[in-house]
RNA sequence: GCGCCGAUAGUGUAGUGGUUAUCACUAGGCGUUGCCAACGCCUAAACCUGGGUUCGAGUCCCAGUCGGCGCACCA
């Protein structure tokens, strides 16, 4: 796309001067990869935030948790993270490309290489040509790379710990607890809303890639043969733009599908992902960011998590970027909870009851522990216990136990047949995850919602973002610093504020300059005083992107400000 | 991490080794101003950091930091 202009450019600049978003620490230089959230960035990022709280958590119900940011060792050993965020990494030193140490030596059929140490991998590497320039290596050093963050936890450093590279295993560790809280009963899902942190090589994209980022995660634990949305009629005939594995592989364009026939045809894996897809869509729209502006890509089979069962990203098109990955929604099936209950040795399963109790007849085994005490002595315990589950023979029946193979004459035990009745199974439940990019949103809603007007031959610069996630949600402008206007716009200011309304006073400057200053910010109304206000106490109500002005009386503005924000009311009505 | 380029008030800029660093916008104050960046007066505000060369460095050299681009990396 050819621009006039860098809108990156603009927006950088816009941010930086109005107080949205800063380098951190300027006064020492800054650190690529963080930022500062400045005054209005804090409260933009506050109501994006909370319009993402008004889907998950009042929408769908799922409880808002928070955990720390940093966890234990075995929390991202228990997850992968440990040895999957780690790269064995080489520097060729004839042409100083950075290679991965393991796949050059998988390359030349060294088997296993991203299990070797990295003083075997890189003797491996000695006699090999670099594939890059393709001189041989000689003497290299392979050295880990892991994206996460390490410290340590108290004084010394017997405690290894790490700055959570995701949200998302905060609700996976408190498992049992969550299910405990939803009292046992699936499908349930938690949501958090915090910072991350990955120790990129080198971010560079302003806020698109940063090494300490705020993310928005549902984990949503559903029953493994129950991927039904019991909601799903909310977004059955809801139409997304989708650009499936099929569409990617043969050079076509995204299809829009409503979420009914996408799940019906074997595109979207399940209701739920279809569901959240959705959502995810509707919420995107809220925020401002334009339907041709927005696609569902999903992750082809070698990009996508080898225990994941369908992962599609929601990509949002920057004219600076181009498509940027902003949504992760993934079925990530039992693998998470499954690798917990592995590393922790702790149940991470539900008890699912059936409909029906289901009955059984069953064998039942009960040793004569006065027989078979004397003749076993220390084993005879372990002995009575593999019976439970053996099968008898003819005279005698076998077991092992520790290895060892025991033959017990069918004297020693009684048998009799018994009808069990089972209530229920245990399950582990699949997890459904949609994981949002808080600052890619956030830079999404910027450069959607910047726009330079003409004006009377001036520029206006103007943030159109959606009322209800404007940092100043109305400015109160007396037309002039005489006759008592001042005053009476300073009440009406803590009046609007003391109902929880986020008003500003700005009495500097002609009034056109003032709103100029709030276009620029992005705030959706501003209500002037004149001297009619005086006389019959009404003032003018005049929209950002429209310009028009609306003259009503000062009391109203308790209900009608309120209702503009929140979309109740239109301004146009009011004309 | 490599290579190339850049960095001067809040923003955009001028400044070819030599006084007290240019200009505009912005911001603050006062006056003025009867609804879309009007005007007048006043005020505040900068050479990215650290070394070096030089009698003298915003200017030249080196290193670092940050930013941009290309490469590499991005479960």
């Amino acid at each position: 796309m050819v621009l006039m202009y860098d809108i990156y450019e603009e927006i950088i600049d816009l941010t930086r001067r109005r107080g949205f978003i800063w380098p951190t620490s300027e006064c020492y230089g800054s650190v690529a990869g963080f930022i500062d959230y400045g005054p209005l960035g804090a409260m933009l990022k506050r109501r994006v935030e909370d319009l993402w709280r008004s889907f998950y958590v009042y929408q769908e119900g799922y409880y808002e948790i928070e955990c720390p940011t940093i966890a234990q060792e075995s929390v991202f050993i228990g997850s992968g993270h440990v040895k999957e965020f780690a790269d064995k990494m080489v520097q060729c030193p004839h042409c100083k490309e950075f290679l991965r140490a393991d796949h050059i030596a998988e390359a030349h059929k060294t088997p296993n290489a991203q299990t070797m140490s990295s003083e075997i991998l890189a003797r491996t590497l000695m006699s090999l040509p670099c594939p890059s320039c393709e001189k041989i290596f000689g003497p290299v050093e392979v050295f880990g790379f892991n994206l996460m963050f390490k410290t340590a936890i108290g004084p010394g450093t017997q405690r290894t710990g790490y700055l959570r590279p995701e949200t998302a295993q905060g609700m996976f560790t408190d498992f049992q607890r969550l299910l405990r809280f939803y009292r046992d009963k699936l499908p349930f899902g938690a949501v958090q809303i915090g910072k991350a942190y990955r120790n990129e090589i080198s971010p560079r994209q302003g806020m698109i890639r940063l090494r300490e980022f705020n993310q928005a995660e549902a984990e949503i634990f559903v029953h493994p043969m129950q991927k039904n949305h019991p909601e799903f009629s909310r977004y059955r005939d809801y139409i997304v733009p989708l650009y499936s594995m099929n569409e990617q592989n043969n050079g076509l364009s995204p299809k829009k599908h409503t979420m009914d026939a996408a799940v019906k045809t074997n595109i979207i894996a399940n209701e739920y992902v279809a569901y959240y897809i959705a959502l995810t869509h509707e919420l995107l729209t809220k925020l401002g960011i334009k339907e041709e502006r927005m696609r569902f890509r999903q992750h082809l089979r070698d990009e996508m998590a080898h225990y994941a069962s369908d992962c599609w990203d929601a990509e949002i098109y920057s004219d600076r970027f181009g498509w940027v990955e902003t949504v992760g929604i993934a079925d990530r099936t039992d693998y998470d909870l499954n690798a917990h209950a592995k590393e922790s040795g702790k149940e991470f399963k539900v008890f699912v009851p059936f409909d029906v109790p289901k009955t059984k007849k069953q064998l039942k085994i009960s040793a004569d522990m006065g027989k078979l005490g004397p003749l076993f002595k220390v084993k005879a315990k372990l002995i009575a216990d593999a019976l439970k589950d053996a099968i008898p023979g003819e005279t005698s029946t076998r077991v092992i136990v520790e290895g060892e193979e025991y033959e017990v004459p069918n004297s020693l035990f009684s048998m009799k047949e018994e009808i069990i009745e089972l209530r229920g199974e245990e399950v582990v439940p699949h997890v459904i995850e949609p994981s949002y990019g808080i600052d890619r949103m956030i830079y999404a809603v910027l450069e959607c919602s910047y726009y330079e007007d003409e004006v009377e031959g001036e520029t206006r610069k103007v943030l159109r973002l959606p009322a209800r996630i404007a940092p100043v949600q109305v400015a109160v402008l007396p037309l002039m610093n005489k006759e008592g206007l001042d005053s009476l716009a300073s009440e009406l200011n803590s009046r609007l504020r003391s109902n929880a309304i986020f008003s500003v006073y700005d009495d500097s400057g002609a009034i056109g300059r003032r709103y100029r200053r709030h276009d620029e910010i992005g705030t959706p109304f501003a209500v002037t005083l004149d001297f009619d206000t005086i006389k019959d106490k009404t003032v003018t109500i005049r929209e950002r992107d429209s310009m028009k002005q609306v003259r009503v009386n000062i009391d109203e503005l308790e209900t009608l400000i309120p209702g503009l924000i929140h979309d109740k009311i239109q301004f146009e009505s009011l004309l």
